[in-house]
DNA sequence: TCTGGGGTCCTAGGACCC
DNA sequence: TCTGGGGTCCTAGGACCC
């Protein structure tokens, strides 16, 4: 039996979850901006046709947008990420090995199933996620990560093929690679195409052909193995437990600009609050924070700053009120009083990059913090914002979240439907008389 | 007026060690 | 003027991904 994998991923997908709740968006174009509303991060494939995108900052196209009647939304994380949760339970009950690469993507393991019955069997996958949770699909599927990506591409572009393409017979393979512009594989980029085109490379047939020698000078060892893989030797395994995260980070632009320290202090808690939160959840630590805030690039003729600190814990630790302390500390030692022109902070973030289990973290000799009642602490906190909703307990320093003037703007976010009791939607039956 | 956020991997170069 | 040969570890920066 021949290795095979699929990579699945939703169409649109954060356009998609929207659709699900909302019918009457089928077969109009509908957009949903990245936080703070700013730029278009998902189209649907009516958007795309009117010229929208990726990554088009919203201002831009606003006129348009309501010229051709295009459906805006704010992102919705929160419905976005239980929909990809669905479309994984569903993804298992096909194929037990998957590796949920991303919000809308996952690779599934095939090789058990017979050659000839695996197209048949992504179709009926596609079916059923479509039935069950509403949301459309592609399927690619091929020997190697590389070629279930390249095969989901070609599912996606070309109709005929209603949603799969299998790559897996090396002929067929051959015959779709020729026509195929190099930039299409996963993982070569922008500046990895200009040097793969001074070697001659322009299509996916020609990048598979490239002497290693060559490959590995201009694209180091990433572009050795995207070869391998488009050759149909597999170099990267199916990760089906997730790995440890190594850094995390919270990093927002704030909706208005900050000028004022407090303010500024304020969010740096905010951010090192949930970044707590967020390692408590998978039982991280850290024993170093960097802090940063910067004014924005596009604040043109205004005086621009841009400054990040590193600080040291004396042990590792999750706990938001150390981390905030830390942050901070990081505020007070890079911050300046403006002399003129005050500067107009656009986004700040606090980001670690060094995570450890809290549990096999060493102790410090002195300074140790009281993990006791420190974890104790937290998981009331974590205890209660699950229960009656985030952001009901804050450490002082964070602020309040209804009085953040900085905090992220979502004004055209749809109702988090099947996560909250109080947005799920509600039906009206009228009885006949 | 308004321009996202969060990751991973790889390499080169410096500091330091024996 | 001449001045070895290995290692390791860390960091910054680049590239890429969704």
């Amino acid at each position: 039996m021949s290795p095979a994998i699929a990579l699945i991923d939703g169409n649109s997908f954060y356009c998609s979850c929207e659709r699900v709740f909302d019918p009457k968006l089928a077969g109009v174009p509908v957009i949903v901006l990245s936080n703070n509303d700013g730029c278009a991060i998902a189209r649907t494939a009516e958007a795309k046709a009117l010229g929208i995108r990726m990554g088009e900052p919203y201002f831009k196209i606003r006129d348009l947008c309501r010229r051709e009647g295009v459906r805006v939304f704010s992102s919705n994380y929160a419905l976005y990420g239980d929909m990809s949760a669905r479309a994984n339970a569903v993804y298992r009950t096909f194929a037990p090995d998957v590796e949920v690469y991303s919000i809308d993507e996952s690779f599934l393991d095939l090789s058990d199933v017979r050659e000839r019955d695996r197209v048949e069997l992504a179709r009926d996958l596609r079916a059923t996620v479509r039935r069950w949770t509403g949301l459309p699909t592609c399927v690619g599927i091929g020997p190697t990560k590389t070629l279930a990506k390249l095969a989901n591409h070609i599912a996606k572009s070309i109709p005929d093929l209603r949603g799969v393409c299998d790559l897996s017979d090396e002929n067929e393979r051959a015959a779709w690679l020729v026509g195929i512009p190099a930039g299409e594989v996963w993982g070569v980029g922008r500046a990895s195409l200009a040097k793969l085109q001074a070697l001659g490379v322009d299509t996916v047939a020609d990048l598979r052909d490239l002497d290693l020698r060559p490959a590995r000078k201009a694209l180091t060892v990433v572009g050795e193995r995207i070869i391998h893989e488009l050759r149909g030797r597999a170099c990267l395994p199916l990760e089906l437990v997730p790995a440890r995260w190594q850094g995390c980070a919270m990093t927002r632009s704030f909706s208005a600009r900050i000028t004022e320290r407090a303010e500024l202090e304020q969010a740096v808690a905010a951010h090192a609050a949930q970044l707590g939160e967020k390692l408590r959840r998978d039982g991280l630590a850290t024993n170093q924070i960097t802090v940063f805030y910067h004014t924005s690039e596009h604040d043109r003729g205004d005086p621009m700053r841009s400054t990040s600190t590193v600080i040291h814990l004396p042990e590792a630790t999750n706990d938001s009120l150390a981390l905030i302390k830390a942050a901070q500390h990081g505020i007070a030692r890079t911050w300046r009083e403006p002399v003129g022109i005050p500067w107009r902070y656009s986004k700040a973030g606090v980001i670690t990059t060094d995570l450890v289990p809290l549990a096999e973290s060493p102790r410090a000799l002195f300074g140790a913090l009281d993990r006791e009642r420190s974890g104790a602490l937290m998981a009331a906190m974590d205890a209660c914002n699950t229960r009656f909703g985030r952001g009901s307990v804050v450490p002082a320093r964070a602020g309040l979240v209804e009085k953040r003037t900085w905090s992220t703007k979502f004004e055209m976010r749809t109702p988090r439907y099947t996560t909250r009791l109080a947005e799920v939607p509600s039906v009206l039956a009228h009885l006949p008389a």
